[in-house]
RNA sequence: CGCGGGGUAGAGCAGUCUGGUAGCUCGUCAGGCUCAUAACCUGAAGGUCGUUGGUUCAAAUCCUUCCCCCGCAA
């Protein structure tokens, strides 16, 4: 029975197409697919669908577009689908009440936290960013509030200093595709036990700017780890060097070094550090303006002038 | 036509402006030193300088065609 439901799906990102995709594989009833409207971007501007477009168009999923949901029109196309249910992950559009209200059995939400910890556009870089040592899948019922509705189930997953939010993104969208799935199989059951989200606890992520990702080398080398490892691979925390921006998307914390924070140096093996204010920060891998990717050690083969200095 | 950087040995770079024998730091291989080593010493292999055409006695370098990679911005 649940495979007959009428799924709408909206969602936007790569963490939304993963869900997407096993939502299809599992051979529920989707029957229309909202994302962000394609908008200019790449190197010439070239008007650009989303991930989830691409593949709805590729398994010929109706989509839509609209810029925004607030209207009467864009309503009454939702209302006309008769969706029994319309999950909702990452898609970058606020979803009305009447829209909530819509579907039979209302709106779910995936959402990669342990709500209430971290509500908001970016709740994986937030966690790797504040160091957490878990985070998770909450799914919820929506409703008006960001990231407010009432919790459905949740799960937990181990972030390790070598997790980066790539990798925890991949890790938390397999998971939460699990876990719609299980969801959705138990419809309208799954509904009966939901509960509300404590107040205590609740925190909303922070905006990512340009210029919060470029790192200050006074910090302790932790905090810098934490921030290179929740910018990577995209968009990347970055330090500037002979005007020469490089990014930095893999990195480890090493004590016990006692020089100006800011210096470059080799340790014995070559591999390229850079002291913090509290440790120092080894550099595995960067990538300068306009190169490819390389290791903190090869860029150094092609700088050596740059050892010792001080940025 | 949004702005910009790059393609030179397995890797990272210099050399290009000002044309004149292909360099640096590593890696690899061989040998040496050493109790030993990621250290040190000696030597070797490895490049049609992204592609096309042109200028020139001579092109990595100047002009030209095309291809590929990337940063910014959004």
């Amino acid at each position: 029975m649940p495979k007959n439901n009428r799924i709408v799906f909206m969602g936007t990102t790569e963490f939304s197409l993963k869900i997407l995709q096993t939502i299809i594989e599992q051979g529920f009833n989707v029957v229309a697919v909202y994302t962000r409207v394609p908008k200019p971007a790449g190197r010439n501007y070239k008007l650009q669908k989303t991930v989830v477009h691409e593949f709805a168009e590729a398994h010929n999923i109706p989509v839509y577009a609209p810029k925004t949901l607030r209207t009467e029109e864009a309503f009454q196309e939702f209302q006309n689908l008769n969706p029994t249910v319309a999950v909702v992950v990452a898609y970058g559009l606020i979803v009305p009440q009447n829209v909530l209200d819509a579907p039979q059995f209302g709106c779910i939400n995936i959402h990669a936290s342990l709500l209430p910890r971290w509500r908001g556009a970016s709740p994986i870089q937030s966690a790797i960013l504040a160091g957490d040592k878990k985070t998770g899948v909450t799914i919820m019922k929506m409703d008006a509030g960001i990231d407010t509705g009432d919790i459905i189930s949740m799960k937990e997953v181990e972030i390790t200093t070598s997790t980066n939010s790539e990798q925890l993104s991949e890790q938390l969208s397999s998971l939460g595709a699990e876990m719609i799935v299980e969801m959705l199989n138990d419809l309208p059951t799954a509904l009966q036990s939901v509960y509300k989200q404590p107040e205590e606890g609740a925190i909303y992520a922070e905006k990512i700017t340009k210029e919060f990702c470029q790192i200050n080398f006074a910090d302790t080398a932790e905090n810098v780890q934490h921030k290179i490892m929740a910018l990577s691979p995209a968009p990347a925390a970055w330090f500037e060097i002979d005007g020469i921006r490089v990014k930095v998307t893999d990195a480890q914390v090493l004590d016990s070094v006692s020089k100006p924070h800011g210096t470059i140096f080799k340790t014995t093996n070559g591999e390229m550090c850079i002291a913090c204010g509290k440790d120092s920060i080894l550099i595995k891998t960067l990538q300068p303006a306009g190169k490819k990717p390389m290791s903190g050690e090869d860029f150094l083969r092609g700088h050596q002038s740059l050892v010792e200095k001080v940025i």
